[in-house]
DNA sequence: CGCAGATTTGAATGCAATCAACACTGGTGG
DNA sequence: CCACCAGTGTTGATTGCATTCAAATCTGCG
């Protein structure tokens, strides 16, 4: 794994950007406020699919907020086994809760080429002080943040496999609309089915035949990498989903 | 279920005193913070075993505190299987997140004899508004809870039922030492088999054998619903358990 | 082409669920 | 006082979903 390319280049504006319209999903700011946060200072980096972003452990003085591709928050067991715990696409801020808790008690890893633009905590921290807005929606993030955690859990621990991947098909698809990156023909979701076993705790084969029976079923076709619904309201009912915990004022 | 029987009295000084020994083991504060803490006005209620302290979709203006006994935080499948997310102890403030999120989106009940004291978010708010370390302690307490979320996911996803088990009963231990309530001789535990089946994804038969095998292999032992590890070490290594998550400052 | 990573398939195994009783406990009421 | 009952814990037998192990395609790419 070679290291990232880290440029300490002031950010290019669509970083900013990323970030502010996921926060504008659940918080509305005034002009200033949007200023502000588009103003903080940052630096950006790429990944390539498989690199950790950050590892297990780290003590942390800087937040990331993923701005292109796709990546995932994970833990580990001494036996190597993985935990998927949260998948990740543009404008999501994967770490904003090191701001208060300092050191990472997970690791974040890209699953498709990356871009992510660092804040420093100091500078969040120093806009939440001064514009309460800012700091209410920031602990907002981390609040639904928390909510998609209870999601997963029951997720897991109570759905069966396919119950189970119908629900995090859901889940992309409908955080995938919310930052206009779905189409009609489908949304990329550049995950591989290992990738997939590690975030619904099942294994690889099964994860295989789960998908297949969704596509044998009709309710979903892939094409490549893109994932194209063919029938929501069988998805929904298969998952028994319920968007409400993803806090989306649009859903 | 009849309701609980709520006073709408001034607390009595545990009902803070509780809440203020949780916060402080992460937090310090002030002279002046804790006793802005604990004048916050406050009604309690006590609930029976098996009694809805939430309910699933309520709209919420106050945030609960468990003062006494043991409750959880549940989500329900349209199958009427349950997930319970979270187990909690004396001093958890268990949605603290509504005074953001506003709405429930998990249910929370009683799991014992159980007293509770409400704080209402405009209170919360207020306090937040004018001490920033008590703003900060508050959601710093809700980061908390989300990384032992995302140690539950890991827990319900990856481990094999023994190892689930253990790493529960760790949990507990931790959680009831660090309020003081766990003694030489064990600590309190009044969660029926099926409560434990539901917070670990499995069944109530499942549950049964696998504890059956923690005390038949020397690690834990119970007299009537305490709980006493026989072998700490033993149980450690065998739930894979690092107490990292819980953020407490003394472990 | 040749290789590595990813997907797919097959067969066998096993962990946990399911179904069904039975035992134990504490509380209730006749 | 004891019969009764509901809730809880325990056990046995059976089933099945998901894992494991293994190997065969498929795909993209240098």
């Amino acid at each position: 794994m070679h290291g990232p390319t880290d440029r300490m280049t002031r950010t290019p504006l669509a970083a900013g950007e990323a970030m502010l319209r996921k926060l504008q999903l659940h918080t509305s700011f005034t002009k200033t406020e949007r200023q502000v946060l588009l103003a903080l200072p940052m630096n950006h980096a790429y990944f390539a699919a498989r690199d950790t972003i950050v590892h297990e452990g780290d003590a942390l003085t800087r937040s990331c907020v993923l701005v292109d591709g796709f990546a995932a928050r994970f833990k580990t067991l001494p036996d190597g086994s993985r935990q998927i715990l949260s998948l990740h696409t543009a404008g999501d801020m994967m770490d904003l809760h090191s701001m208060v808790l300092e050191v990472a008690d997970h690791g974040i890893a890209a699953l498709s080429h990356v871009r992510v633009t660092y804040l420093t905590h100091a500078a969040l921290l120093d806009a939440s002080d001064r514009y309460p807005v800012i700091a209410r929606a920031l602990w907002r993030e981390t609040l639904i943040d928390g909510s998609v955690f209870r999601e997963w859990l029951l997720n897991i621990g109570r759905r069966d496999a396919y119950s189970r991947m119908a629900h995090l098909i859901c889940e992309m698809k409908v955080k995938m609309e919310a930052i206009r990156l779905a189409r009609e023909d489908g949304f990329p979701f550049p995950v591989t089915q290992a990738e997939l076993a590690d975030a619904t705790g099942l294994t690889t084969v099964h994860v295989n035949r789960t998908m297949q029976r969704l596509r044998r079923d009709g309710l979903i076709s892939t094409r490549g990498t893109d994932v194209l619904v063919e029938d929501w309201d069988a998805l929904v009912d298969a998952a028994a989903f319920d968007p409400t915990y993803l806090h989306l004022r649009n859903h």
